[in-house]
DNA sequence: CTTTAATGTTTGTGCTGTAAACATACAGGC
DNA sequence: GCCTGTATGTTTACAGCACAAACATTAAAG
């Protein structure tokens, strides 16, 4: 978990030191408080202790932030999922893993999870350095799939994006045995090898 | 798809006719319209043509009329899935059409599939008559995956909405050969007979 | 030491959801 | 046919929001 610092360091400082931080900080704080994206840049600003439009100096507008944060959930989850992938020692056990940890860590962090894949940004060149969660599962499914890799891949990703989601909007129990029973590769991909 | 009419009849009366139903059609209009569910209840109001709390005699706040437009959703979602599933005959081509049209009803209404599954109700008995939807799928699947049948249930269901949802984000191409080529049954689940 | 650009504040505008009090008109009992 | 209660509408009011414009402070660059 990341930790900056929320609260300015001198109440007298005119200046505050790194705003931009203490607010994505504040905003992913206020994600894992409670409910929907209907933070407000005035409460944000409140909490770190500047004044309600102090915001405007570090972002354009609210979607701006909001993407930031977006992007703070990206780097988080692939991060989740590299170490899912390294503890489970990669083979089928890993890719299965990788999946797992993907659903899991939608339900540990729901509203982060969901404003990730609202709020995206996506643009540009989509094989940067933070997906490096795409590039694990590519690397993956051309293990397994061969010359299928790419169905694979997309085929992987949906069973899993699509039951995170399932789970997180209250149509399926987030149940964790669930997770395991639904992305198994033996009886997704059974073609393929162990 | 349903045609309600927004205006209001004779715009003299004090009394709107059926405002309840010309507010849950405007909502429709507003959701095929644009964006997100930035819907305001006052515009709603005044593009329905009455003072902006009359909308409150019907619903007791704006999360009661987003849920009401949600049910909405689930009648269309389950109904173009019904005639899909007819459409292709049922059997395995069935199975695979009734995940198609899935994915393309996200694509053609957006908002209101969002919507649908964001603030949905799904409380109380899920086994209702507007889960009809539900209700085939379970079918499918217990006739292609046996004593899996609670299992196929769930991963076909998973890919769909997965699928859709990437695509609704931007994430994955709305490409409708993707779609076949992702929801196939032949490839997804090879052990079931044709 | 002065200038300049970055960063913060104050003030103001128009929008929003929703509460409270009031107005109208339709429906059922006399 | 009238009277009355209840459903359905309106007006007014309030607090909170995103954001714009003008102004203040301070750190850094010359």
């Amino acid at each position: 978990m990341i930790t900056v610092s929320t609260s300015k360091p001198d109440p007298r400082s005119y200046h505050h030191g790194d705003l931009r931080a203490a607010l994505i900080a504040a905003g992913l704080a206020a994600l894992a408080g409670s409910d929907a994206e209907s933070i407000s840049l005035r409460e944000l600003a409140r909490t770190v202790g500047v004044s309600p439009t102090a915001v405007y100096r570090h972002f354009p507008d609210k979607k701006a932030l909001l993407a930031a944060l977006a992007d703070a959930g990206v780097t988080q989850l692939g991060e989740a999922q590299r170490l899912a992938s390294e503890a489970a020692g990669g083979g089928a056990a890993g890719f299965a893993a990788t999946g797992q940890a993907y659903v899991r860590f939608a339900l540990a962090h729901p509203t982060l999870f969901r404003l990730t894949f609202t709020h995206g940004d996506y643009s540009g060149t989509p094989t940067e350095s933070s997906d490096a969660a795409s590039q694990l599962l590519r690397a993956y499914a051309q293990q397994f799939g061969g010359a299928d890799a790419e169905r694979l891949t997309l085929q992987a990703w949906a069973v899993a994006h699509g039951l995170a989601m399932l789970m997180l909007d209250g149509r399926l129990p987030p149940d964790d045995a669930l997770i395991d029973r639904v992305l198994d590769t033996k009886t997704l991909f059974p073609a393929q090898p162990q």
